[in-house]
DNA sequence: GCTTGACCTCAAGTCGACTTTAACTGGCAG
DNA sequence: CTGCCAGTTAAAGTCGACTTGAGGTCAAGC
């Protein structure tokens, strides 16, 4: 099993060394020992560094990642707590790809103030689909 | 034209006063006036609030979404810009989805770790694909 | 005339996610 | 032995996006 100092994660990973630490802190990684008084890490942190990154982009805080991974391992994982992170998920993507056409449409289109545009108008209109953003969707922290 | 006082705004949209204030200060809402200390909003207001909510919902920032509404009303359009942004947002897009049947996938799956499950794995090297940090979309956030 | 409620301002506080700093350790090169 | 380099810690600082708190204004209602 191959062992990776944290300079040989954080060259792979992208990562600065504080932020691995932090995500150790956290608990989101784990070092597999010392080496006096330097962190050893598995070569599998690695992909434990990519599913955090995944996690992030999709929009989760590190506390609902590190949840995620915990049940990951464990006995059981929650099926229909995942399921209803992908149904969000899917909510999110549907929003996106209506701001993506309203921006492509925007790029395009000659009408020189798009809020008056129809078709501007439409995609937004697609895009919301309620505005109140308080918290309800990613953690769950339950 | 209709005119809203910062409690009805609040009402409608969802937001707090103080966030409504908050982005005056920043400069993302104007109000079109005062009646004694109060502000009043015009009703177009909630629109741009449904735009400034759908650039959170895409993971802009503030201050990013405040210059897009800028050149919105303004002489010329970066129409390069939209079209770049247009395309960051198809690349979100596409690796939300991969997370997103990820995670349904991992719902259905039985192996009991994931990680070695060759149909997640390939999902996830397909969400991954340059992991170095930069925030780009989130659901609603937690 | 006094209270209540909705609004105001300005300053400070909070939270998440890191980053920076200061002081220290331990290995290896010259 | 001396320096340097990569690593270590704990604590403080930063940044964005708000929220909270203290103290004030004003119209309406009892």
């Amino acid at each position: 099993m191959k062992e990776l100092d944290i300079g040989k994660v954080a060259r792979w990973s992208g990562l600065p060394a504080s932020t691995l630490r932090y995500y150790e802190e956290k608990g989101l990684i784990h070092s597999i020992g010392r080496n006096g008084l330097k962190r050893v890490f598995a070569e599998s942190v690695l992909q434990r560094l990519s599913l955090i990154a995944l996690g992030r982009t999709a929009g989760f805080s590190l506390d609902a990642i590190a949840e995620m991974l915990a049940a990951e391992g464990g006995p059981a994982i929650d099926r229909e707590q995942l399921e209803r992170k992908a149904e969000q998920l899917d909510h999110t993507i549907r929003r996106l790809s209506a701001i993506r056409d309203g921006l492509r449409h925007a790029a395009l289109c000659p009408a020189d103030n798009h809020l008056s545009c129809p078709t501007f108008q439409r995609l937004m209109s697609m895009a919301s689909k309620q505005m109140g953003r308080k918290r309800s969707a990613a953690p769950e922290r339950a």
